[in-house]
DNA sequence: TCATTAAATTGTT
DNA sequence: AACAATTTAATGA
């Protein structure tokens, strides 16, 4: 166990079963497919590592296989604030890596995860071939936006309530995150870390949300009844505290 | 496959 | 923050 925070990764080849958690393979001609499949690598962060860090070169486009990621950024005063969760199925940087910037956020492990790597220059090249790729790329730019926008305002948010409506109905988005099934596996610790609240609270309100018959709360994970009534508590208590 | 034990997670103060 | 109860995972016969 290394005693400072690293963002290098030991690279492997990527199994059968990992590849077929890739979502956007299957938009690919076989042609397309033969071609960009021997670039991909995954790896294996614990929680610590770095996946990427905030004005690193653009190195790779990167997919959750399994596990489930942070998201954050520290402002000025130091003080990290975590954006989002990213579960399994959940691609992110493409952003950054279509502009050949630096990675603008920090993406860590909340548990031991795989992920999975496109180089960027194998990323332009689906740019400039694949049809079915660019509108893979389109529909996920347009998806999290809308999710960005909606965890900016989360964030004034003081109802625990809708901090957890919120955290939850990104984590269960079917077009960013098609990996999630109705059952996410997630802890009440992890889901604390994202919504930036105590796990007691998330608790609480996890009990609340399952007593509105949105979610049904199992161990080690939260199954997903109705996506929209989630969505609904996250925008109707936003009104009550203002 | 089953029983035992350790570890992880949850519910409650 | 700490504790007890519950669920899961790991181990080995």
């Amino acid at each position: 166990m290394p005693a400072h925070p690293s963002v290098y990764q030991r690279r492997r080849p990527p199994t059968r079963m990992e590849l077929d958690q890739i979502p956007w393979l299957g938009l690919l001609r076989n042609d397309e497919r033969q071609q960009i499949e021997p670039q991909l690598v995954v790896s294996d962060p614990q929680p610590g590592d770095y996946v990427c860090r905030v004005g690193r070169p653009v190195t790779y486009w990167f997919g959750v296989i399994s596990g489930l990621l942070k998201m954050s950024n520290d402002d000025a005063r130091g003080q990290t604030m975590t954006f989002l969760g990213i579960p399994p199925g959940g691609w992110f940087g493409e952003g950054t890596v279509l502009k050949r910037e630096s990675y603008r956020y920090n993406i860590q492990p909340l548990r031991p995860s795989v992920v999975a790597g496109l180089p960027a220059d194998t990323f332009h090249w689906l740019v400039d071939h694949s049809l079915g790729f660019n509108r893979f790329i389109m529909h996920q730019l347009n998806e999290r936006l809308g999710q960005f926008i909606a965890a900016r305002e989360a964030d004034r948010l003081n109802n625990p309530e809708s901090r957890v409506a919120r955290s939850l109905a990104g984590l269960f988005n079917p077009v960013l995150y098609p990996g999630v099934g109705d059952v996410l596996r997630i802890t009440q610790q992890e889901l604390a870390y994202l919504a930036g609240l105590s796990r007691q609270r998330v608790n609480e309100a996890l009990q609340a949300l399952q007593t509105m018959r949105l979610i049904e709360v199992t161990y080690g994970g939260v199954r997903i009844l109705d996506l929209d009534g989630l969505r609904r508590v996250m925008i109707e208590r936003r009104s009550d505290n203002r």
